[in-house]
DNA sequence: AGGATAAAGTTTCCATGGAAACTAAATTGG
DNA sequence: CCAATTTAGTTTCCATGGAAACTTTATCCT
């Protein structure tokens, strides 16, 4: 691991300090604030990250009204769409761990929008389904629903949208 | 109204205690763990997240032994593209926020693999660069960050890989 | 000038999400 | 069948990254 360390013992901080105004110019670009993204631009983790930053944006300026984080607001959806689901597949098809699932459904249980039953057929498992208050949340927000994914399209055109979800859906094994 | 526990005064967790086999069936789903996407197979947001995921682990599989985490590999990056530019130029350009950014370049700091250089012209500033272990480190891994372009490509044809980027840049607004 | 305002980094604190250990129940295999 | 293993979910703890407040220096404005 290149055991290169020369530091202080504690984190090195270098802003110059009152004591001086004598310095040698280091070799500076010539513009100061443009930065070269260089090979980054192929980094395929990096673009996603950045595009995912965008993504995040748009849902917060369409839903933060809903009071609900993204995570939440996908749960909601999905439990929508299949409802009497365990907590486990949910989870699993959101590549969400289930340390972090329980607390997410806890959050959406004391939101009064999901309900945890017990399965009959198994004794540790737990099924997901709306309450009639998370149904009609579901129902009310469909059109906000509808609009978030018309703002995450953000500069795309129709086609180029399309072609960016066929390509991450393959990209992610989701076909 | 099935066997729903309506909430203990705590987080309500609902799953069958010793006391109970008798229930009847709420209306489960065919299979117990296909769970329907839905719309969700149109968002953005959540394509980009798993996408994520997926980056992640290619970068891990390739990049682990160096023990840098994906933050610190790309700043890295930056500072060897970049030399002498500001830190918070890089941090801008990476769209991480200063309080990060600090932190992120403590650790390479005290790593060994770039140092921070008192601006002469703004006592506030900080010029970043790498150290010459930083350079020889850069040089020696470069195959190593190919690699990984290579990696993260994962399922996806070269013309495919190309668009993806294409449109990823663009929705992130960096072309 | 010189006070007000803005900017660069840092520090402190907090929210989010993962890892590991744990409990209870189901499954396996001898 | 019953011990051993596996699985569902939870709990506790920890790492990562952001928000806000702060310090120091630069810039702006009459």
């Amino acid at each position: 691991m290149l055991g290169v360390i020369k530091s202080e013992q504690s984190t090195p901080k270098v802003r110059a300090k009152m004591p001086a105004k004598t310095a040698k110019k280091p070799p500076l670009p010539a513009d100061d604030e443009t930065v070269e993204i260089a090979e980054l631009g192929e980094s395929l983790g990096f673009l996603l990250r950045i595009a995912q930053l965008r993504a995040f944006e748009a849902f917060f300026d369409e839903l933060s009204a809903l009071g609900l984080r993204p995570g939440e607001f996908t749960a909601l959806w999905l439990v929508l769409r299949n409802p009497g689901m365990k907590q486990g597949a949910i989870a699993r098809s959101l590549c969400i761990k289930p340390a972090h699932m329980t607390k997410l459904v806890d959050r959406l249980v004391t939101a009064g929008l999901i309900e945890r039953v017990a399965s009959p057929e198994d004794r540790r498992a737990v099924h997901l389904s709306l309450t009639p208050e998370g149904e009609t949340f579901a129902a009310a927000r469909k059109d906000d629903f509808l609009a978030l994914h018309q703002a995450e399209r953000g500069n795309l055109s129709e086609a180029e949208f399309s072609d960016l979800t066929r390509l991450l859906k393959k990209y992610s094994g989701l076909d």
